[in-house]
RNA sequence: GGGUCGUUAGCUCAGUCGGUAGAGCACCGGGCUUUUAACCCGUUGGUCCUGGGUUCGAGCCCCAGACGGCCCA
């Protein structure tokens, strides 16, 4: 490399082995004493004046994000983890060789810390008025472009530490996302629930009807499942006495890709004993509520332009009625198991022959009714077809009491009064391993230490679970999983097989 | 898996009818001691995603592929 390339990379490492030839290119003395944001909040309503009659010391540090040279005195623009301060750096008060190696050497992305006095500039801008300046880190890539930022897609994914130092709106969603848990955590620590942590890795996938992503464990010789569901478990933990128990952790699910899923995403599930799905609905109403409350303010959001308010009592709606007025049919008309097949094979629904009444009427309601809940509804009395864990309703045994909540056309949580006879849970087993069996890849296993559990006697109880991605994604209004996710998994990163 | 749009300088993007590759920011050199995406002057920087094809000539047209966005399954 030569000292006139014109290369950015190969004039930053010029500099960064100037800085090293004279002495130490990584220092780690400069002792940050203030932040950006405690600057503003203490000093920031304070006139020129008064900050040049008593004047304060501050010592700042982050990144530089903008820089102006004027000859002898400059501004630059630092950022650190609560904000931007503009430095003035002039070379009357640092010394000449500080300041002309400030000239030479630094750079937009490298980090520095400013020591010196708090002032106002002309124009009304807190500004730390340095008396010494230190680069303290040379940064060896350029920044992206600074008026438009980082808005490959593609990009911010694969290299999210630039999308984060360059794009604020970024940092605030995994902020909110943060915020969004936490508020999640303590609702439920105030409720008396305990918060547990089940594995990962399972000899059994269950818990919910997916493909599950298959390992090996080699002491023991045997094959393992990353979890699609904690729900077993955390039933068996139910029998043991927690009766209210959560968990905040990944799932795994083995399937595509989209702006709704990733493969690893991560929800809350809890149980509550002695109580029923009703209970849960409104347990699910209040603790959106709050959510919002603690992190939007307010009652609603706003997602992709439309306001969505959760003021109002959410809808309770059967799946039966949401889809015969969606179709515009009479509910009784569903109720027939022939007269819904033709109707699906009418609406061009790809029916196929081993599927009964309940999954003919889920595929239904999938293709033409989830879409358009838009306002928060609950969608209720699932097929016992596609419910293998949950409470057969007792006015029909076609059904259970179940729900899921849509909002934004997504589906958002899913919960039930649970099924607690071990006997009807063997034979919703037996049923599964069936589909299994021909060639259903989504069908559940057959658990029989779940099973041997719930033989203790499981009290009666009611269980959800709620995406928190897909969570995090309302309360930010991204459209995408991947904006709410810091390292989505994308093409390409699989390792090794490629 | 299908459809569709895209891939040009480190970043954000133009590129007309097929005829020598452009801008802004960043970088380099110069000027400027309260600037505000600082400004002014002068430079540098290109595997136009890859491979074929058509053509006197391809960033542009055709074919195949890779990667990505969006929509659908």
């Amino acid at each position: 490399m030569s000292d006139d390339s014109r290369n950015e990379a190969d004039q930053r490492r010029r500099k960064l082995g100037e800085l090293r030839r004279r002495g130490d290119a990584y220092p780690n003395t400069f002792r940050r004493e203030d932040l950006a944001a405690e600057l503003a909040i203490a000093y920031g309503d304070l006139s020129k004046e008064a900050l040049a009659e008593a004047p304060v010391e501050a010592a700042v540090a982050g990144r530089v994000m903008l820089r102006r040279v004027m000859g002898k005195a400059s501004f630059i623009t630092l950022e650190d983890l609560s904000g931007r301060i503009q430095c003035y750096v002039r070379r009357d008060d640092v010394g000449e060789d500080a300041y002309a190696d400030f000239r030479r050497l630094w750079d937009l992305g490298d980090i520095a810390g400013v020591r010196g006095t708090v002032m106002k500039t002309n124009t009304g801008e807190l500004t730390v008025h340095a008396s010494e300046v230190g680069l303290l880190v040379k940064s060896l890539k350029p920044l992206p472009e600074k008026h438009h930022r980082l808005s490959d897609q593609e990009l911010r994914y694969r290299q999210r530490h630039l999308d984060l130092i360059v794009n604020e709106e970024s940092r605030q969603v995994f902020r909110t996302r943060a915020r969004l848990v936490t508020a999640m955590r303590r609702f439920f620590d105030e409720r008396g629930f305990l918060e547990v942590e089940t594995p990962m890795m399972h000899p059994i996938p269950g818990g919910a009807t997916a493909r599950p992503f298959v390992t090996h464990h080699n002491a023991l010789d045997t094959k393992l499942y990353l979890r699609v569901a904690p729900e077993l478990y955390l039933k068996r933990l139910v029998v043991g006495g927690f009766e209210r128990v959560y968990e905040i952790n990944r799932c795994f699910r083995n399937e595509g890709l989209s702006p709704r899923h990733n493969p690893e995403f991560t929800t809350v599930e809890f149980y509550q004993a002695f109580a029923d799905y009703v209970d849960l609905m409104d347990l699910t109403e209040e603790l959106l509520r709050e959510l919002i409350r603690d992190i939007r303010g307010g009652t609603s959001l706003t997602f992709e332009g439309r306001e969505i308010d959760f003021g109002p009592a959410i809808p309770r709606q059967r799946m039966t009625s949401a889809v015969a007025t969606e179709i515009g049919i009479a509910e009784g008309d569903l109720m027939d198991e022939a007269r819904l097949g033709e109707l699906a094979r009418a609406l061009n629904i790809p029916v196929e022959s081993a599927w009964g009444w309940g999954r003919v009427l889920m595929e239904t309601f999938e293709a033409r009714v989830e879409a358009n809940l838009i306002e928060p509804t609950f969608i209720t009395q699932y097929p016992i077809e596609v419910s293998p864990l949950a409470r057969k309703s007792a006015d029909d045994p076609r059904l259970t009491d179940r729900f899921e909540l849509f909002v934004a056309g997504r589906e958002i949580a899913n919960g039930f009064s649970e099924l607690n006879d071990p006997e009807e849970q063997a034979d919703r087993f037996a049923r599964q391993a069936e589909l299994k069996n021909r060639g259903d890849l989504e069908a559940m296993h057959y658990d029989k230490e779940f099973l041997a559990a719930l033989e203790h006697g499981m009290p009666p109880t009611a269980g959800e679970g709620i995406g928190i991605d897909r969570l995090a994604m309302l309360l930010t209004d991204s459209s995408t999983i991947r904006d709410v996710v810091l390292f989505p998994q994308l093409r390409g990163t699989g390792g090794d097989e490629s």
